[in-house]
Parts: structure tokens; sequence; C-alpha cells
DNA sequence: AGCACGCCGACT
DNA sequence: GTCGGCGTGCTC
């Protein structure tokens, strides 16, 4: 028999299967040591076979790294479907176990316990101890009750030396045996809910159909949540499991709870602030089936169980969904496979669902659910566009327009709440000499550097490098600079100018710098700590404060300017998202919007929750310019850190692409040029964008990954996006 | 990735 | 004459 490995190192040349023999037997998906080359590593078994092509000696598999398989076999297809993308086999593999897990760390979390020795009766036992040795004796009392002890607790409880005085004389035994982390107590929410007509027409289309993929469109309170749960709930009866994905920030601890109260310690939570042994215990629970439920981020999409019946998705629009470091994968693309795989259902949620997802909704490849009503029977907030320019022509040039002034007046008069929005970091966006026009750039990156007020720096937002402030030009000595467009820290120190006793708290990229201090933020705004709470798109995502009666959209415009074929998406995927924060319970909501284009259609569609309005717009505007769903984009980015490397790598791309499209059907176009952003941490940025017919893509994709594969040299790279989120 | 082999400069 | 520079090539 030969055994198919797949060693545990991340380079390319070295990521193909090696071929072992055994002197003992071992199962497709075991972690495995084995000999290579001149040094032992790890590795994984991915498949058996009779014969091997391997024209080298064979060498044995050393050992079995654990006592089970760690990957399952539905797990190896995937990886190796994932490969056919362009990643590594090994990476993928790795996102699939703990890190715990690998390189020989500790393997199972094992405590030592302490138990009486029954060979010997209590008096026995006592007579072995001196009158004297008060702890002792107590400790042979409890052991002879309580049978099996933690000696880590036995130790903190009386002293180490009495325990080990015992231990030493054979009263006590002590056994090494895997810690089993006691579950947080759990009380069991059984709590009838009453669904709505449309909420029970939504489990009854999920529950009662096929295998397939599932649109939930909802509005922001329409009770997608209780769906989730209720046909979790189904699939659990059934004896399967379940896989439910929520956007990385939004995995707050009021869902948890939710979750924790429904399904107890069936459900296996993943969140960030799990350590490496506790995500092992989590992962080991749900590979042995003893959790059914896998709730988490991203990430959670890869967990271990068997017989999966539903993969949820919520928010499926949330771009946390997208992995951006390596290896790049798509969450929904995972998803489907392990739906498909299954014979599973694929919910995805929204209430601004992506284009892409719509429109497969609109063409029947996916099962549209429509939740036009929320819950609570209230009207979603009133939004207000309020037009910039003609606060500027009535003399107006601060940051708030007067409409949104009074409204905030109201709101702290009335004792609510109020979020700000804005999604700009920092204080300005840059400082400017107003006599020559010197502006402070990142010496590693092309683009200004943004002030921040806070600690006087001048900060670089896309490679984190920080300096001093300069109050006068280093260039001329001039002393009055410019300050560029306002961010989050200016807005809070508006917001005071204005209303001195106001409390506000700020939440971006500077603020939760730790774990906890955004679950910090958010739980005391939650508690009524500040009156308003001014923040960037974080503020955005899922979190319901029944006080809020006000959100201010500070410059909706901004997510508008960046040209690429997403942006109106985006800035109505954010207005919507914003405005559903405000008035979620018993008080009405508001909502005002400042714009420099109020004309804009991504704003009339947005003021009227018009989902399928602008749908129908923005798929119509896709179709015409030829952009995805119509298309596939594909862009090569070139880095290197010298200009030319760069740019004659991009050019040598170009080239064989070129040759390529004359031979084959469906490169409708391509186009290289700089990357918006020409250089970032020192590397020079280059793109070659190519547009694929959708029928071509399966074709074409190998091709295309073998030439920007062959693009990397010692000082090239290439990186491939797929209708990447942004262009930068 | 590592760890070897391999062929050219300044040291006991 | 040898120690060691890191180029390049291989790992079932």
């Amino acid at each position: 028999m030969y055994y198919e490995v797949i060693v545990d190192i991340s380079n390319s040349e070295i990521d193909k299967v090696f071929d072992y023999h055994a002197p003992f037997s071992v199962e497709v998906g075991h972690r495995v040591l084995v000999p290579f080359g001149r040094r032992q590593v790890e590795g994984f078994v991915i498949g058996k076979k009779e014969t091997s092509t391997c024209r080298h000696d064979i060498k044995d598999i050393i050992l079995k790294l654990d006592e089970y398989p760690v990957i399952l076999p539905e797990m190896i297809e995937l990886a190796k479907y994932m490969a056919t993308k362009n990643l590594r086999l090994i990476d993928c593999l790795r996102l699939f176990i703990p890190a715990k897990l690998r390189g020989g760390r500790i393997k199972v979390l094992k405590k030592n316990y302490l138990s009486f020795n029954t060979d010997l009766s209590l008096e026995e036992a006592l007579s072995q101890v001196s009158k004297g040795a008060k702890a002792q004796r107590s400790i042979i009392i409890k052991l002879e009750k309580l049978g099996l002890v933690l000696e880590s607790e036995l130790n903190a409880e009386y002293s180490p030396s009495a325990v080990k005085a015992l231990v030493d004389k054979g009263i006590l035994i002590r056994q090494e045996l895997e810690e089993n982390r006691v579950p947080e107590s759990l009380k069991r929410d059984n709590k009838v809910v009453t669904f709505t007509e449309e909420q029970q027409k939504a489990v009854d289309t999920i529950n009662n159909g096929c295998a397939g993929t599932y649109l939930v469109h909802g509005v922001t309170g329409s009770g997608k949540t209780e769906i989730y749960m209720n046909v979790i709930d189904n699939v659990l009866k059934q004896g399967k499991t379940a896989i439910m994905l929520v956007p990385e920030i939004s995995l707050t601890p009021q869902m948890h709870g939710l979750f924790r109260a429904r399904f107890g310690d069936k459900v296996s939570v993943l969140h960030s602030g799990l350590s490496d042994g506790e995500r092992y215990d989590e992962w080991r629970r749900l590979l042995l089936g003893q959790a059914q439920v896998a709730l988490g981020a991203r990430s959670a999409i890869f967990a271990p169980l068997k017989n999966l019946g539903i993969v949820i998705i919520d928010e499926e629009h949330d771009n946390s969904y997208v992995s951006e470091s390596n290896p790049r994968y798509f969450t929904q693309e995972v998803a489907e496979f392990r739906t498909k795989y299954n014979g599973a259902k694929l919910i995805l949620g929204s209430a601004t669902p992506a284009l892409e997802t719509y429109h497969k909704a609109m063409s029947g490849k996916y099962t549209l659910i429509t939740l036009k009503n929320r819950v609570n029977k209230k009207q979603l907030p009133i939004i207000e566009t309020i037009d910039m320019r003609d606060e500027i022509r009535l003399g107006n040039t601060g940051v708030f327009s007067a409409g949104l002034v009074s409204a905030l007046e109201e709101t702290l008069k009335d004792g609510n709440q109020a979020m700000l929005f804005l999604n700009r970091r920092g204080y300005a966006s840059f400082k400017r000499c107003r006599n020559c026009g010197f502006v402070p750039k990142c010496p590693n990156c092309d683009v200004s550097l943004t002030y921040h007020q806070e600690d006087e720096t001048l900060r670089c937002h896309y490679c984190g490098a920080k300096y001093r402030t300069i109050n006068k030009c280093p260039k001329c000595g001039y002393e009055n600079l410019k300050e560029g467009k306002l961010g989050t820290e200016k807005v809070v120190e508006e917001v005071l100018r204005l209303f001195p006793t106001a409390k506000v708290l700020r939440m971006d990229n500077d603020t939760t710098k730790t774990k906890d201090s955004y679950v910090k933020i958010l739980s005391d705004f939650g508690e009524g700590k500040a009156d308003i709470l001014v923040g960037t798109q974080m503020i955005a995502k899922g979190h319901d404060f029944k006080n809020v009666t006000l959100v201010g959209i500070i410059d909706a415009d901004l997510s508008l300017y960046y040209s690429d074929y997403r942006s109106a998406e985006r800035t109505f995927q954010l207005i919507t998202q914003v405005a559903g924060r405000a008035g979620r319970e018993q008080k009405a909501g508001r909502v005002i919007m400042q714009t420099y284009s109020p004309r804009h259609y991504v704003y009339g569609f947005a003021k009227e929750y018009n989902y399928e309005g602008f749908y129908k717009k923005e798929i119509n505007t896709r179709e015409l310019t030829k952009y995805p769903p119509f298309t596939k984009i594909v862009r090569l980015l070139v880095l290197a850190e010298n200009v030319d490397d760069a740019r004659i790598g991009a050019d040598k791309l170009t080239a064989k692409l070129i040759t390529l499209k004359t031979k084959v059907q469906g490169i409708r176009n391509l186009q290289k040029m700089s990357a918006p952003l020409k250089r970032l941490r020192n590397f020079y940025r280059y793109q070659v964008v190519i547009w694929l017919d959708i029928e071509s893509e399966n074709d074409l994709m190998p091709l295309i990954y073998q030439i920007a594969n062959d693009g990397n040299t010692d000082r090239v790279t290439v990186f491939t996006e797929i209708n990447p989120q942004q262009m930068l």
C-alpha cells in the first residue's frame, strides 16, 4: 500500500504528493511524521493506492501523530478543489486544523488528576499520615469522597508539598487525563417565539425545500436570526449538523448568548477571544460530534463537522467573507462546495445582498425569500438628505449642517442617543503648506499622511508608519498649514465644541486596538454611558441600541469616490446599514445624510429603502459596461521593489495574455496600467486587468493562473485576484 | 522551507 | 593550504 502525503511545508515546489509506505495501518486524513530528505517533517495523508509511479526509493511513515484522522475525507476533497484556484494544498489543510495541532506543539490538552488509592481503606490511609499533618488528612478525606480531582486545584486549596507527599506515599494516584473543560453553565431558553406570517413562510420554504441555495432578503429587523435558529433546529432534529457564519465584527456577546441559550452545549462558538487551547477544544468537540453547530466568522466555514445539513451566511454581502491574505478564498465558494458535497442547504441572508447574489436569485439559481416587514411593525427610520452645497451657500462651512445640529440638540434634550458615521479615521486626511503646497507623504507608500491630533502624529493608513506631526512646513518654513478632509477625531472635537456637556465615544481602528476595547465601547454606549457614538464602518454593523433615535451620516459621498465598479453598491449597503441603527425598539428613528451630490441615484433608492429599484438600475449598468456578474474580472497585481521590475513584469504578463487572447475564446478585454496605489510598503505596483466571459471562466482560469505563476521571479511577485472587492 | 553539495576569497 | 561565503538543487 502506498500513502499519499502532503508535507507541512508551505512552498509551491514542495506542495505535491509524496508517496510513502507504512509498517502499520494508516487512514486517509491522519497527521503523520515522515522522513523527508535528511530530516523529519509533519505531513497529512491525503490518499491511499496500490501502485506508485514514483521511481525513488519509497520510505516508511515514521508514526501517526494522532489516534484518529484529523482531516475528514470531505475536507481533503475541499482542499483539492481550492487548489484548482491557485492555492497550495498545504495552506488549505492548515486552515482546517487548529494551530495548536501543528508543529509538534502539545497535541492533546492533558492535565493531572488525583484520586484516592482504592486499594487502601480510609483508616489505613489515615494511619500512614502523622497526626499533625492536617492538610494531608483533610485531602485524604476529601478525595475518598470525591473520587477524581484536578491536581492543580488541590495544590491551590492545600499545598503542593502536602499533595506531593500523599502521592509519594502511594495514598493518592496521579493520572494524566484529557482535560474536559466544563461548559459554561447553561440555561436553555425555550421561550416560544411566534413567527410573523412572513417568517413562518420563510421557515417553511427552507425546511420543506430541497438542497440548494436560498437567499433570505429581509429588511433590518425582519427577524432573520429567529429564522436561522429555527432552520438549524430542524436540521439538528434530522441528526445533521450546521454552520452559522456572521461577519467578523458582529459576533457580539448578544449573538453568542442567543445561540448558547437556544442550543446549549450543542453549539461551539468560535470567536476571536479563544486561546489556542480553547480553540483546539472547540475544534475537537466538533470533530468528535460533541457539538453539532459551529457559530463563527469566516474561518468557521472549515469547522470539522460531519453530515452537514445547513450552512448559513448572515450579512452575506459583508466583505469580511473574502479573505484578503494568503490563502485567499471566497467563503461562499467554500460553503457551496461543502453544502453540495453533503446534499445540504446554503442560506444567504442580507438586507442588501451583493449584486451578484441577487442576480443569481433573479435568474433562478437561488431560491429567493423576501421579508418586507419588520417584526415589530415599526416603520424604518426616515432618511433626510441634506445638500451640503446649500450649507456652503448659506455660509456654513462647518462639519455639521444646521439640520444635523438641531437634530442633535433635540436628541440630547430628550435624553436619547445619536450615532455619527464617518468612514475616515484620524483628524484630517492630510496637512498642506499654504505657501508652497508641500504635503507630507509616506516614504514607503504613494499616499499622503493622515493627521492624528490625539497623539500629534502623521500616519500612513496603508502601511501603518507613524511620524511626529509638523506645525510648519519643513520645506519653506511657512507656519500656515491647511488641513485636509475631516476624520472621526475632528467630528468628536466638533460635537464637543457645540455640545460641551455631551458624553461622546469614538469607535474606529484607533480606539479598538485591543481585542475587547471594541466590545467595551459598544457595551458602554449600550448602557447609556455616552450620548453620542462617533465612528467608522464598524459602528454600522448589526448592533442594536434601543435609545438611538438619530443617525448622522457626515459624508455619504465618501465611498462613492472610489472609482471601481462596486462603489455605488457599497454606498447603498453602507447607508442602509447605518440607517438601520436608528429607532430599533419603541422610539422612532431619524437619519440625516449629508452629501454634496444629493441627486445621485444611490441616494434616491437608499432613502426609499428600495433595494429592488437600486438593483435594477445597477444591474443594468453592469450589463452595459460589462462588469460582474456579466463578466469575470481577473486582476493580476505585480509587485516589485524596483519600478522597472514591476513595469517589465507587467509587460511580460500582458504580452503572454495577448497571445493567449488570440488563441482562445472568452478573453473580452485586457488592460495594463499602474495600480491606483502606485506604491505600498516600498513595493511598486502594476496591474493587468482581464475581463472574461462568464462561460469561459473554467477553461481559462488555469491558463491565467499558469501565466501569473510564471511571472513570479525572485524580484517580482504576481497576485491573482478575482472580482476584487476594491482595486487599490 | 531546510539542508546539503559545490566552487571562489582572506586567514592560522 | 583550509574555513567559509551563500548559489542551486533536491526532498517520496
